[in-house]
DNA sequence: GATGAATGAGCTTTCATTCAT
DNA sequence: CATGAATGAAAGCTCATTCAT
């Protein structure tokens, strides 16, 4: 037993470390980008060496797509709303945008990336000559995206279903927007950049935003 | 007379570099990142060589902040409504979200930058140990920023003047989230993702959305 | 007893580790060069750990000195004739010949080394600034080296004793000539560059070249 | 005028630097083998900086391939016979023998990597899981050595038809057993490996050892 | 002014070696 | 004894920047 709980100790240890790794890339790659964030620097942070990331990881690149895929993922499942069916379809809105918002206070940066994610610094070996088209997309990502903007629509159909909404809404569409601003105003917190504030009033505004614009 | 003809046209050539470098730092920093724009692709690109870059510019930094500055200065320039007098505010408001995403469209692609501003990669030297704020933020920029902001402010306030938005708004907020959309749905034409569509109806849907969350 | 027998039991296994270590490093140096055979490699070749390397050998260097000297060991020792007296000398030449290429072609494939020996990736770390005399060398492999260019020799002498070999060789020279091909014609075996062929017909006409330059 | 000279003068010393990192290249390459010769190493001994080496070769690999073309090259060039016809063909084949050596002698090293080629450190990422046949083969290089087989198989032929060498020659066969010597005998000036002798007596015996097998 | 050859700091990645288990 | 996770020095290579021409 002694032995088992030894092997635990040790395997333990290991798997803290790669979750250390884990969200040194995650603040990293979030405050520097891709390229700024330096494997040296992901290690430092992770206060383990330069070697040990590449135990876990194939390459910076793969911890990247990794990190990307995993915080889509957290990302995602902290909006899903609870209990759909009680409340008002604005009401249950609300709370995937609020959700979403306190998700990324209160977690690491990358959700700001999400926003952003084409400007974020390409994998560097890609593109050689000029005129390329980015690739980029680990498919994960996308799909969780595309399940997102499904979600917000599914409550608009609803919403609307229950003469609560607007009855010509372009759904698909407005779910776009939707997404789009939950995305925008949930990365907020970490851009720290007065230009675009981070208060509760704005908060509070856009949520009135949205729900005048779907509303009857 | 001739000494001054003939300098003059060496100034002429001169500023016609900077202007091609310009253009080049403008395209390779859009499509390529801040570290993947490589300085010697960008003066490959201009025509130049490498060397001038520097007779114009302190350094990479400082090439990218005049770039920044000026496809702001721009791009702010391109969305300011013509004779605001004549028409209704949301007619004012449509023309200036329309012009900013044609803006974008047939321009250097650097307005997907706007957007993820904090996203895209910073100089690389900045930041050595991670909990730093990031310097960033050309002031030039920012300025614009506010101005756009406050412009579309003054519309809104001009609007509800005149009966024909909610008087309700809380009219800051809603000029940062009208900007933001804006930004966001601009720079997708060059985000060529397709998670992030670009059609027309989607355009559409984004002006209907916001038209009713303002109008009475 | 049980306790000795134990104990015996433990260093035949610990010994047959060293040995499947050797063969390993063997298989790995040869095909892959001395840098190319990773510690990790031939750890893996030999189905033990890593580390379990540094019990047996002081380091990789180490280990690459050891696998040297047995592989002229066991070379040396597949040459040496046998039964010395009643053919004639020729016949004796020949059949080292032959016994050399034979334990080549049937055996990991170090002996290509041998020829190369000087080619062989030195340990990384010596040389620091260029003018310096390759160390290597370990003395074992060299006594073997001479005692094989002296076993020639001795068999030369016995066939111009004999008159079977002509009076005026260089008895010395002619064996280190005689040396030299049996290790170039050795290792092509393991060369597998068509342009160093490994052909029956070409083995023969080595052994008539040599017989040719030596007989009477 | 002056400007071209001045032009050139910047050119010149460029392709100084370039031979003067191939010369370094060579001597490294020979000393330590593939891996062993760092690029830092090659540098320092050409004088010039680590980045410099990448303006004129691709990589390390390709800077080895023309290093070993440039070399055989230059040796094949060195040992081509002069005035062939008026001479006896063992003097032919003597001369050429000698002018090889003294080659190799007067020579950065490498010539001792052609005989070891294989043994040479291949390029690193080449063989990752072991049973993998080595490639290799600058093709201009293997050429070269089939152009030297077939000019020693040339010499051997036209001395048959004088009837000066034996008639039953097995000619290629022959001329590959020459060559390997050749390359042998060439490169010990470079072992410095007191194993391997480089004494005038010895060559004068190699001499005469190739010819008491071929002539009649 | 304009060039681009040259530099060298700094990046990602590998791997011999150690040591807690 | 044996393991293999962890280390960190050192490798190959890139690229912002300088400066002789």
């Amino acid at each position: 037993m002694a032995g088992i709980i030894e092997k635990s100790r040790r395997q333990q240890e290991s798997e803290a470390r790669r979750d250390r790794i884990l969200s040194a890339a995650r603040a990293c790659f979030g405050q520097l980008g891709y390229s700024g964030a330096t494997v040296g620097a992901i290690a430092r942070e992770a206060g383990v060496s330069n070697g040990l990331l590449y135990r876990f990881f194939r390459d910076k690149d793969h911890l990247f797509e990794v990190v990307m895929t995993e915080i889509i993922r957290d990302w995602v499942r902290a909006m899903v709303p609870r209990d759909t069916a009680s409340e008002p379809a604005s009401k249950t809105l609300e709370g995937m945008f609020r959700r979403s918002v306190e998700f990324c206070r209160s977690h690491p940066l990358l959700p700001a990336m999400l926003r952003g994610e084409r400007a974020l610094e390409l994998p560097r070996h890609l593109p050689r000559h000029l005129p390329r088209h980015l690739p980029r997309g680990s498919s994960a990502g996308l799909d969780r995206i595309h399940a997102h903007r499904e979600l917000v629509a599914s409550i608009l159909r609803s919403g609307i279903d229950a003469g609560e909404f607007r009855a010509d809404l372009d759904v698909l569409s407005v779910a776009d927007v939707i997404c789009q601003l939950q995305s925008d105003y949930s990365s907020r917190a970490y851009r720290r950049d007065p230009s675009y504030p981070d208060t509760p009033e704005i908060l509070e505004a856009v949520v009135r935003f949205v729900r005048d614009a779907v509303v009857n």
